[in-house]
DNA sequence: GATGAATGAGTCTTCATTCAT
DNA sequence: TATGAATGAAGACTCATTCAT
């Protein structure tokens, strides 16, 4: 059985997703979790208390998921493209990361977003060793992450904030687009 | 001298700026602007139409730094990267348009940015035919052009909700690592 | 040509008989009388200075309209008939007095039918007295004068604040049923 | 002990009587009954849900005085004059229903009178049913009634709006002069 | 632990009135 | 006289947080 904990968690991400986290108020979180607005200060301290752990469970949630399906693979760049994937699926899955930050907010926002950086950047860096062809100094490597990340970034935030992507087949196209502009000196020999 | 209107805006943009649109109260700006509460509605509406008048000053700004200053450059690949730092100055210069999106207000905020990805695109479209050996297909053009702008995007997110780059140094040279990525097939030639 | 103080005058009694005393503004009357604000306030004062004028405006028109028709009738009872229907004309030409009255502005709208009580009741008693058959005395008059005064002012009332009187045919009846019922011992012979 | 909704009902009535609906803020009720604003808006929603309360209230109050009253007493006569006594006493304890009537707030205003008006008339309809030498049609009744609603409307009227009535003997008196001038005919053989 | 009634600081907005031009 | 930009007091309403049961 769900604990409180967990239930209103829940409650929580989906009102966030559907309302920002501004417009969503402890008294809604409680109706909808089906649990006393005492409860959740009693669990979380306060409403950003809420929100910190919202990102900490989105944040875990991550690293077990790109640990469980990486193995799977065994084409490198296939690996990678999984890395961009499970990132973006996170991402994609709580589209009130992108929203409604307060300048209070914002640190917990922005603690996630390194950790997932930093996640994807050792990840892919390691992939790409184990690609032979792919001969680029140290420096090289770090400066071609450093834009993939920032590109990944700019696509989830275009993914709420805009109206250009909304079927699944566009953010997969463009993410290919992505993917084929940054490594395209590598990819002829490559795909 | 300044008219009411420029005071309230520019009082607005620096509140903003550091508080964000939320917290950021009708009150607070009139104190800042030296106004009356009243004075703001009489010139706004309300604090939506001060959000929205202020964004939409940004684009002109935008649009009228850009064609002064890209007559003055003759290198192709400086005017693409002039192109780029215009866009980057105005959101830098403008932290707020990152900031405390309501669902409401967002519209304004993506209106804007549609605006200058637009103005982007076919600046650089424009500026890359230019540019002897740079033999794409107009498809290929297309998703350089759209990682770029992708790119920029969660250059300019990476910019205020991350403690990454605060010295303008970092900023530049982060820069130049995200033109040499997208561009560094072609780059070899050109640089 | 119409004065200012007119201008003003007419348009502050169509705006308060839309919208009521409350909800009307003195910018709206400005707009609607094509006028500035500043120049409402050289003529008025302030927003009840209007009303007052507006209501005295009101009871000179009555005591005007009384003294010119009631001369063209013979039948003393049809002139008690034309006396009450010059007061509700007026009334009803002028919902606003049945409206949004503020304690404050109460004195004014009280003053206004006091002053019609007084012309109703003198101008009636002296119909009576023309009248052969109606034989009461004087205190049983009085009686039945502050009768029919109460049933206008709750036919007045009725009138805005009700739904049931709404075409000229309904109301034309309740008075009739009024007059009916009041004088009904005495009517057996007049009418 | 009064519970905090009939406090705060309470305090609205005094000082709706005093200052009207409209005078009277939120702010100034939740002082008056020692309750924080918010507290209103926990049980009333809104400031017009305060309104709504506090009239139907008077309502269920005039239908239980109505009942256990009316049983106590035998002529026919006296009972009229006591359905009429207790409509008075209900208007007369909330000077408030005469007052400040926003349009939009006017329908419940209205809404209460209609429905003392149907009490009253059947009231009245039946109990004239039971006075012997009361001999007239259905729909001569139905005239006399509705003349005496009005003259009690005009009553009610005046006694906030007037400064005419004050004591209690002049109102009694005032009712005494109203029975008398509408049953004239048919009181010689009653009273 | 769980509850939810009570709280009140904080927000946006309106509008009668003033006054410099 | 006429104007209308500027004012700011006042009002309705929201919501995170507390605390007695």
């Amino acid at each position: 059985m769900k604990t409180k904990k967990d239930q209103i968690l829940q409650a929580t991400e989906n009102l966030f997703n559907r309302f920002g986290t501004y417009k969503t108020g402890i008294e809604d979180i409680a109706k909808s979790a089906k649990v006393a607005k005492g409860t959740i200060y009693n669990y979380f301290g306060n409403k950003q208390g809420v929100i910190e752990e919202l990102i900490n469970s989105k944040l875990e949630q991550f690293e077990k998921s790109l640990k469980s399906n990486l193995d799977q693979i065994k084409d490198p760049w296939k690996q990678i493209k999984e890395v961009i994937n499970q990132r973006l699926e996170i991402i994609q899955s709580s589209p009130f990361l992108s929203d409604d930050l307060f300048k209070d907010e914002r640190k917990y926002f922005s603690e996630l977003f390194s950790k997932l950086d930093t996640q994807v950047s050792s990840n892919i860096t390691n992939l790409l060793e184990k690609i032979p062809d792919f001969s680029y100094e140290i420096d090289e490597i770090k400066k071609i992450i450093q834009t993939l990340i920032l590109s990944l970034r700019g696509l989830e935030n275009s993914l709420f904030n805009g109206q250009k992507f909304s079927t699944k087949e566009e953010i997969e196209s463009t993410l290919e687009n992505l993917v084929w502009t940054i490594f395209r000196p590598n990819f002829r020999n490559a795909t």
